[in-house]
DNA sequence: TCGATCACG
DNA sequence: ACGTACGTGATCGAG
């Protein structure tokens, strides 16, 4: 005979305990609809593991119909006083249902009832039909239900595990039969659910009264019997309530539900329908799963043909719109090996691991003729690799990197097997799994596991370029994939290769400088520490300042003591040990981060640093820097802007140029609000700290803003800029959290336009899910309609910056591919190198400076038609230092 | 690998 | 009552 398994499911509990339980990591599961996941997450852990545990041959998730029941018409106030279900759990509800769906397991609900009553009642029925019964729920309530055929497993540590009662192990638990869980309720009440049970009884005199008198019945026919204490008064004055709520905790057996016990045979799981699901919801992890699951469902192989010296005519033979991939497995493309290419269509794949063939004339060829179109991963990297072999291509037509990013920032995974199986595309295995990670990363010696997965990865451009093709142009950013950011990568390309020089013997000379400097410093800083220790470990310093030296305590961090230069300031006058750290740190930071930091990263061929750009990092759209960061070089503390010294000219007699744009993000701001004071102070060119200033402050005239009002407005701008708070306003400038809300207060009420546009922000996230840049770049906002406080404000606050970050961000990107193609147009030696967020250094040769002086704040200033003007700064040394 | 710190816009 | 300014990267010490 076979067995007869049923499984039942409490939804709402196990919902509510997966999503409590992946509370901490909610912004790390959401998909790319912004929908948040964790709790669906979680349900599919537990389905895994409980339909694994008990193999049922029949299952039903049962749900709360409502928030009306009977209970609440016999007490209206039951389960009153629940905070409502927070918002990211609510919208994943339907996504349950999928889920389930995918799991051929069916799901009930019946108004007026609750998913206990369900639960019960259909466990009735399969008790008496011979079904061994599991019952899954979050809420030890139900163990009432438990028999010799029914177990309850409630889950422990969120959901990955549960605790199972038997009537044994109620008994060993609480010393009572399942059936006196109701009179334990009765008596002790429930305060989750929002019911009374008697004053002062609470679960241990419950359990005391129910091993004497067994029920509440019987209890309250001897009542008369207990002597006198104020626990008999309150019994006896808690009757009515005793009887009630020993009802409300009772599960309805007797349901009338309409579903049947054939109704939930389980058949087993949709696979193509889960797979499906799984994509939705971005879950890569279970994807995996069913592929492992699914047979030996190999990716597919794919034929292709290696390429040699004297194959090389078949590539020709190839359609004109095709795929191709260069593999430099270092993350800095500028040093990497070269490990191989691929290239191809269809299916006509070609590989080679000699990428010399690459300069035989059928590639030179067709990397510049028009009539190809070439698809790659990481045009950049393609570019500058290409380059290094000597060889030019200008005829790419889709960047699936840069597609997938613009899409959504989020995917912007340099693994382009990561990248494909997050859109859909599962034949490709990632690099990590391939190359392995860490020390361990290397390329396979195998010529076959190489070359399929190179194959594949051009399979999978073939695919994805297309079809992300497809979701730019529904989002309306076609233009800024082919007009901004695809351009741009070439650009970039360029800037890297140029790379800047940088003097190593100023370097040097600095270096020995700060060391003796440094050491200086640190031998006061252990004469009046009294000991010597490590200064640069927070935690010795904490020690020592804090507990050795009793210096009073302004801030901790999760660690220990904060030992930050704001704290540091506030302790000044305490010894004189705080001025010396200070200076320690300060240089101690130029001496390891930029003198010998950059040292390090100068290429000895030709003494200069090349960075690499991510143009697919950041959240806003701009760019970032690394190995070196030459967007972060010292430039406020004089002895740090020393460092820009060492930057110089590749040429002798040459010069840098250095234009930048004057409040960018402000004018930005200006134009986006169409608010007319803000515009009238840029159009008519006044300083608009000082303008504000006088506005914020109710200033009659110009000369009236001293240096520190007006150091208060321009805090108050930047704040603006940022999402403002009162907090972080006050904070910034030293006033109190009044004085601040007051500040903006007024702001607002000067330029209504900012306001406006600030609670429009807030609200096209809100409603649409994401905010745009005026190019049509792409923030989603997930948390903006979190119940977190916290989470919340914080999207809010980017809902207001990321358009005007980003949209700052547009401009320059558009003024540098101008700039790099007049250079080319006009044919100026003129070298474009850097791009420092609102800055873009050149260098220059003598004879064209005059051109050059003039040609690049014309081409920033007119990058972007807005309703102020762009104003653009220029100026120019002999290294970069003298270049401001 | 992570948190604290500090460099930039 | 919450607990915050927006966007980055490199270095260090410590687990």
């Amino acid at each position: 005979m076979t067995e007869k398994n049923l499984l039942l499911i409490d939804g709402n509990s196990v919902a509510f305990r997966s999503f409590f339980a992946l509370h901490n990591s909610l912004s790390r599961f959401t998909n790319a609809d912004g929908l948040h996941t964790n709790a669906i997450y979680g349900f599919n852990k537990m389905l895994d593991n409980i339909l694994d545990m008990f193999d049922p041959t029949a299952v039903l998730v049962a749900f709360d119909a409502g928030k009306t029941t009977f209970r609440t018409k016999m007490f209206d106030e039951y389960k009153g006083g629940r905070s409502k279900t927070p918002p990211e759990l609510s919208e994943q509800m339907p996504y349950l249902r999928e889920l389930l769906t995918g799991y051929g397991i069916k799901s009930y609900e019946l108004p007026d009832y609750e998913a206990d009553d369900i639960i019960g009642t259909l466990a009735r029925e399969a008790e008496d039909d011979g079904y061994q019964v599991t019952i899954v729920t979050g809420d030890r309530d139900l163990t009432q239900l438990t028999t010799d055929q029914t177990t309850v497993a409630v889950t422990v540590k969120g959901v990955s595990e549960v605790e199972e009662y038997t009537p044994a192990h109620v008994k060993e638990k609480l010393g009572i039969t399942p059936s006196q869980i109701i009179d334990l309720k009765g008596l002790a009440g429930d305060t989750s659910d929002n019911y009374p049970g008697v004053t002062k009884v609470g679960e241990k005199t419950a359990l005391k009264l129910l091993d004497q008198f067994e029920s509440v019945e019987n209890l309250y026919d001897h009542v008369d019997e207990l002597k006198q204490s104020k626990m008999k008064e309150h019994l006896i004055e808690d009757k009515e309530a005793a009887f009630l709520s020993k009802k409300l905790a009772t599960i309805n057996r007797d349901a009338p539900i309409k579903i049947t016990l054939d109704d939930v045979q389980y058949k087993g799981a949709n696979k193509d329908y889960l797979i499906d699901f799984y994509q939705r919801m971005d879950f890569q992890s279970f994807l995996k799963n069913m592929q492992s699951d699914m047979e030996p469902v190999e990716k597919k192989e794919l034929k292709y043909t290696e390429l040699t010296k004297d194959n090389l005519s078949l590539v020709q033979e190839l359609p004109k719109q095709l795929a191709f991939y260069l593999e430099l497995p270092d993350k800095n493309y500028h040093l990497s090996e070269f490990a191989g290419f691929a290239i191809g269509t269809d299916d006509s794949f070609y590989v080679s691991r000699n990428v010399e063939l690459l300069n035989e004339s059928v590639f030179t060829q067709m990397f510049n003729d028009a009539d190809y179109s070439i698809d790659v991963f990481d045009a950049k990297r393609t570019f500058v690799g290409l380059n290094r072999l000597g060889i030019s291509i200008n005829n790419i037509r889709y960047d699936v990197l840069l597609q997938s990013y613009l899409l959504d920032t989020n995917d912007n995974s340099n693994d382009l097997g990561q990248l494909a199986h997050e859109h859909g595309y599962m034949d490709i295995d990632s690099d990590s799994e391939v190359y392995g990670t860490g020390t361990k990363r290397a390329i396979p010696d195998d010529d076959t596991i190489l070359f399929q997965h190179l194959v594949r990865k051009v399979h999978a451009l073939n695919i994805l370029g297309e079809k992300l093709n497809d979701d730019l142009k529904q989002n309306e950013q076609l233009e800024l994939y082919s007009s901004i950011e695809l351009p741009l990568a070439i650009v970039l390309a360029k800037m890297e290769i140029a790379g800047i020089k940088v003097n190593q013997d100023r370097l040097h000379q600095m270096q020995s400088e700060f060391a003796e400097r440094l050491s200086e410093i640190e031998h006061d800083i252990y004469q009046e520490a009294g000991e010597e220790f490590n200064i640069n470990s927070p935690k010795q310093l904490g020690v020592v300042l804090f507990e050795k030296m009793r210096l009073p305590i302004i801030k901790k961090t999760k660690t220990g003591y904060s030992t930050a230069v704001d704290v540091l300031e506030k302790l000044r006058g305490e010894s004189p040990i705080i001025d010396n750290i200070l200076n320690y740190r300060q240089i101690a930071k130029i001496q390891s981060t930029y003198v010998e930091g950059l040292l390090k990263v100068i290429h000895s061929s030709d003494q200069k640093v090349h960075t690499t750009y991510l143009q697919t990092l950041t959240q806003t759209g701009r760019l970032s820097s690394i190995e070196p960061n030459l967007q972060n070089i010292p430039i406020r503390i004089e002895e740090g802007k020393k460092i820009r010294q060492a930057f110089v000219p590749s040429h002798e007699g040459w010069h840098i140029l250095s234009s930048d744009y004057s409040q960018v993000e402000l004018r930005v701001l200006a134009h986006l609000t169409g608010d007319k004071h803000m515009q009238e102070a840029f159009k008519n060119d006044q300083d608009i700290h000082a303008s504000t200033a006088m506005r914020i402050f109710g200033l009659k005239d110009a000369s009236e803003v001293t240096p520190n009002i007006r150091r208060q407005a321009k805090a108050v701008n930047f704040g603006i800029v940022y999402g403002i708070s009162d907090y972080g306003l006050s904070q910034n400038i030293g006033i109190t959290r009044k004085q601040a809300k007051q500040f903006i207060e007024t702001y607002f009420a000067e330029y209504p336009g900012v306001k406006n546009y600030v609670d429009g922000m807030v609200k096209i996230a809100k409603d649409q899910g994401y905010v745009e840049t005026i190019s049509h770049r792409r923030r989603y906002l997930p948390d903006i309609n979190s119940s977190n406080f916290s989470q919340r404000s914080f999207a809010e606050r980017t809902a207001m910056n990321t358009p005007i970050q980003g949209s700052a961000a547009d401009i320059i990107k558009i003024a540098m591919i101008k700039m790099q193609n007049e250079l080319e147009k006009r044919n100026l030696k003129t070298k474009m190198l850097l791009q420092v967020h609102d800055e873009l250094i050149f260098e220059v040769p003598d004879n064209e400076m005059t051109e050059i002086k003039q040609l690049v704040p014309s081409v920033m200033d007119s990058a972007m038609k807005l309703d102020v003007p762009l104003k653009v700064e220029t100026s120019w040394g002999n290294n970069w230092y003298e270049a401001k």
